[in-house]
DNA sequence: TCTGGGGTCCTAGGACCC
DNA sequence: TCTGGGGTCCTAGGACCC
């Protein structure tokens, strides 16, 4: 760069700060300069004040109250957070039409067509704290580098409410001094291997063969930790990432269950989920229950259809046959947990003119038939109009 | 003091196909 | 009587992320 002697990178690395404690502290002004805490049982967000008493997110709600009993619990409120995160999204866009989002606080930007315009990455990302701050009234913290997983680094480094950048000459050192856990893909099982090694920060890391990490760790793993070692990232910021899997979980409580009581749980789990699938005109074929037992292991267990569907009673027939299979573990170990969610994810609106399971032709003209002797044609005619323009739309058939 | 509610990616064996 | 190499899909489980 002419105006430096440093390089910056062109990769913005944007990520909330205590998301959804943050988001309680500026609904209610009598949360905020105090330790917070979002969710009961488990701690979903902690605020930063209740962080520097040790409270952790994921932490067992009881043992959080232990290490900071001034802590105000609130409940989740799910809807101020999509809320809350869509206006923030909507920051990012009028900053750069490159907007990679990987969860609801985060996202990755690239500025670096944008240098004539809107003037360096640093400067951007500058603007784009305070424009946070004013429009939604959260606090962010910006990371900024030449790769994705640096500028991330960088963002976590700088918490809360800073900026980072890392110039590219210095790329190597900075990285190298962290300790291991900052490399993305090391939590706690590959963190344990590592230090069993004698492998504690990225410089040791990055002095291994690649070999020796792939024997230590597996391919996948140890071929994944090598590149990010030597900081060699090379995806690009990418636009229109379209997530692969939709699903819905409850935590039950400890005890008996009736198996009236879990298909509830069930049917309430699949409508969430195919709902949610008609809403966004996406279809899955591939259903997968997932269980967590009374003595904390888990299963999953799925089922492939011939073909996608968002059909609430289809989905619901296969979760049900699937929980079946595991009712011997259910009884034996008791159920904590219920999961469903939808993979393989398709648009095929198609599949939803009538939100009927057909699968020959001479069926479907069957119900289109008995709709229209029941409904008259401008019914049938009416649904396949929603259907085709408007999947989520289609009416439901009396029984 | 036991433990949300979302997701992603990888591995590995078996079935099946050419 | 002997029997390769490669590919894809499905299923189950595990690690990890926010």
């Amino acid at each position: 760069m002419a105006d430096g002697t440093l390089t910056e990178g062109t990769v913005l690395h944007a990520d909330l700060d205590a998301f959804y404690a943050s988001v309680e502290q500026r609904d209610d002004p009598s949360l905020r300069g105090r330790p917070v805490i979002v969710g009961g049982g488990v701690v979903l967000a902690a605020s930063y004040e209740a962080k520097a008493r040790g409270v952790r997110t994921a932490m067992g709600g009881r043992q959080a109250l232990q290490a900071c009993p001034e802590a105000v619990v609130v409940p989740a409120r799910f809807a101020a957070y999509t809320e809350a995160s869509r206006a923030v999204f909507e920051v990012f866009h009028d900053t750069t039409p490159m907007v990679e989002g990987i969860s609801i606080d985060e996202a990755f930007l690239e500025v670096g067509g944008l240098r004539r315009i809107r003037g360096l990455p640093s400067t951007i990302a500058t603007q784009l704290r305070a424009d946070v701050r004013a429009r939604v009234g959260l606090p962010i913290s910006v990371g900024v580098a030449r790769t994705k997983y640096l500028a991330k680094v960088a963002s976590a480094v700088s918490k809360p409410e800073g900026m980072l950048v890392v110039p590219v000459e210095r790329e190597l050192a900075f990285l190298h001094a962290l300790p291991v856990e900052r490399l993305w893909g090391v939590g706690k099982v590959t963190s344990a291997k590592l230090r069993d090694a004698r492998i504690v920060t990225v410089g040791d890391v990055a002095e291994m063969f690649e070999s020796e990490l792939v024997q230590l760790l597996g391919s996948g793993a140890g071929r994944h930790l090598h590149a990010l070692a030597h900081n060699r990232d090379p995806r690009p910021v990418q636009t229109g990432q379209r997530r692969s899997s939709m699903g819905a979980q409850h935590a039950l409580g400890r005890g008996e269950h009736s198996p009236a009581e879990l298909d509830l749980v069930l049917l309430t789990l699949v409508d969430r989920v195919t709902r949610r699938m008609r809403e966004s005109r996406r279809t899955g074929s591939t259903i997968t229950i997932r269980l967590r037992f009374g003595d904390f292991t888990r299963s999953t267990s799925s089922h492939t259809l011939a073909r996608p569907t968002a059909h609430t009673v289809t989905v619901l027939d296969v979760a049900r046959r699937l929980l079946a299979s595991r009712s011997g573990a259910i009884k034996e170990k008791g159920i904590t947990l219920i999961g469903v969610s939808l993979g393989s994810l398709d648009d095929q609106p198609a599949q939803l003119a009538l939100p009927l399971d057909v699968t020959s032709g001479a069926e479907l003209d069957d119900v289109i038939d008995a709709v229209r002797n029941k409904f008259g044609g401008a019914a049938v005619r009416r649904a396949v109009q929603l259907g085709e323009t408007d999947p989520g739309a289609a009416p439901h058939l009396p029984d």
